[in-house]
DNA sequence: GACACCCATAGCCCGAAGTTATAGGCGCAT
DNA sequence: ATGCGCCTATAACTTCGGGCTATGGGTGTC
């Protein structure tokens, strides 16, 4: 069976006829009808019965389909890694991070790293945690950064920094004398949820949990530069991660530790099996400084 | 990538050359050498650096054949399946069983089945425990038979019967007025080990180790068939499962329960996905009752 | 310098798979 | 019944991947 019948067989499964099928391959009606007889004719068996004009899978059709399955998401993979190998051999930077960093930390990075390696080319993205992992094994991207990643298998994990859950409050909320503030200071304040996917809002949804508080809650966001925005527009008051705190963007507004602390890690994701280029390390090392930077600002 | 491709590149990346790899995938060395050269340049990048004439993988190579070893693999097994779906569709029934029913059970019911359907074809194998399963997940069998077999993935079974041990010995070891037989009774007597990896052999060795006795070992062997062998031989006496004990090959023989009895289950397994030909569900009742009849036998 | 290996290229051939054009079966609606 | 929309199959032609043999040119070894 060659990978073109695979191909094709998959695609008259799945999208029931060889009409759908050609679509779908962009390839003519007659070009998938002689390569799935090919196939049938090599196979030595039916893999359709053609009755009334319809195609109905045999059995033999049925059990090899749930292995073609495989093969093709393997192959898909294989061919995204691929592809994706020639973009890091022309010498490209590639990096992601999840929102907190892509709106802020990189762009910054990247901008001074530019300063002094002014031929180095970037493709940046902002990507969730999960999808982060699957662009690091496609070779899709060279360097992630995160909050707290869980451990994968396959990808090699490098701690930058600890930082900690800051809350913001609009100037207005009379909270700026403090120097910090507790959970229980934010009762019977307008809150901004964070229905987040990631390590870090589950950490956060756990701790407010455990302290038995019931914030109430006027909107859910899933990035916690909308909920900083929200903020600055008056709309309440949110906990976010200390980068996104930190961040440039601001309007009138607070920023002051929650007490107690609840930490986590801030770090480089990077895959296990291959080694990164040159520039890619210089970067490496450079957004390990920013970063440190950044958290140690005043 | 073509399948082809992805093949010619596995294979001078796991034999180190051109050369070697076409002798493996017997065809010329120019061939190879064609069809690497034009994955080269259809993916944009060298898969390996020519220096001095020797082929050195480059980083990208790497990669890629992490993931290429996994294609390969269910490639590999997609090619078994579909071309054992053609002997399956070609009407023959195809059994294994472990050693136990392939040398005694499978063919008296085979004979016996084709008394009354004389057309059928069929196809014997035995297999240990693992294989079995490998073979039903390929569709190389139909049908398994053997011991307490583990839960699987994919795997249906359906228990036939219940069975326990038997002590097996010769004639002259004055055993044979007894009932039923206990671990203390064998103490001292040359003992037949079994090393067998399937459950069965796992369940004996436990009961004999929780008894807290040394057997005295004269000999070890795979299969319970062989056991019974030597004891007839009047080598010793060992413990074997029920229907290895109740086979018709036989010397000068005693067999006794062993007390108290250890007991474990006689199972069908076929592949969850696919449904049976009609000839081999017949074929699975016939063979149920034959091994019940079997059991019941005096 | 002869020899053993290794890879690359050239010229040739075949088969897989793409194209367009066309024919034909089935179901449904007018 | 006739036509229309859906489907698949066949024919004739083109393209290209991948196979072959023959051959030449490096590299390392005895």
């Amino acid at each position: 069976m060659r990978l073109r019948q695979i191909e094709v067989f998959h695609a008259v499964y799945t999208y029931g006829s060889m009409t759908n099928a050609a679509a779908v391959l962009n390839v003519s009606q007659p070009s998938v009808s002689k390569v799935l007889a090919h196939a049938e004719q090599q196979l030595g068996y039916r893999l359709f019965d053609r009755v009334k004009g319809k195609l109905i899978p045999t059995p033999e059709a049925h059990q090899l389909f749930h292995h073609v399955e495989n093969v093709y998401e393997d192959v898909d993979r294989l061919r995204h890694v691929a592809v994706n190998l020639k973009a890091a051999s022309a010498g490209r930077i590639r990096v992601a991070g999840t929102p907190a960093f892509g709106l802020e930390v990189l762009p910054r990075a990247i901008a001074t790293f530019r300063e002094s390696h002014p031929d180095s080319v970037f493709e940046i993205e902002t990507l969730h945690l999960d999808e982060l992992y699957d662009a690091l094994r496609e070779s899709r991207i060279d360097i992630g950064i995160a909050f707290d990643p869980a451990e994968q298998q396959g990808i090699k994990r490098k701690n930058l920094a600890r930082a900690q859950f800051y809350v913001l409050a609009h100037d207005s909320s009379g909270l700026d004398g403090k120097d910090s503030i507790s959970l229980d200071d934010l009762r019977d304040r307008p809150f901004i949820g964070l229905n987040s996917r990631g390590p870090l809002g589950q950490a956060l949804k756990d701790f407010i949990e455990a302290a038995h508080i019931e914030p109430q809650f006027v909107a859910w966001t899933e990035t916690y530069h909308v909920a900083k925005a929200l903020v600055a527009s008056g709309a309440g008051i949110t906990i976010t991660d200390e980068i996104t705190a930190r961040s440039r963007f601001a309007g009138d507004l607070v920023m002051l530790p929650l007490q107690p602390a609840v930490e986590f890690d801030i770090t480089l994701l990077q895959r296990a099996d291959a080694p990164l280029s040159l520039a890619a390390k210089k970067f490496r090392t450079h957004l390990g400084k920013c970063v440190k930077a950044i958290l140690a600002a005043d």
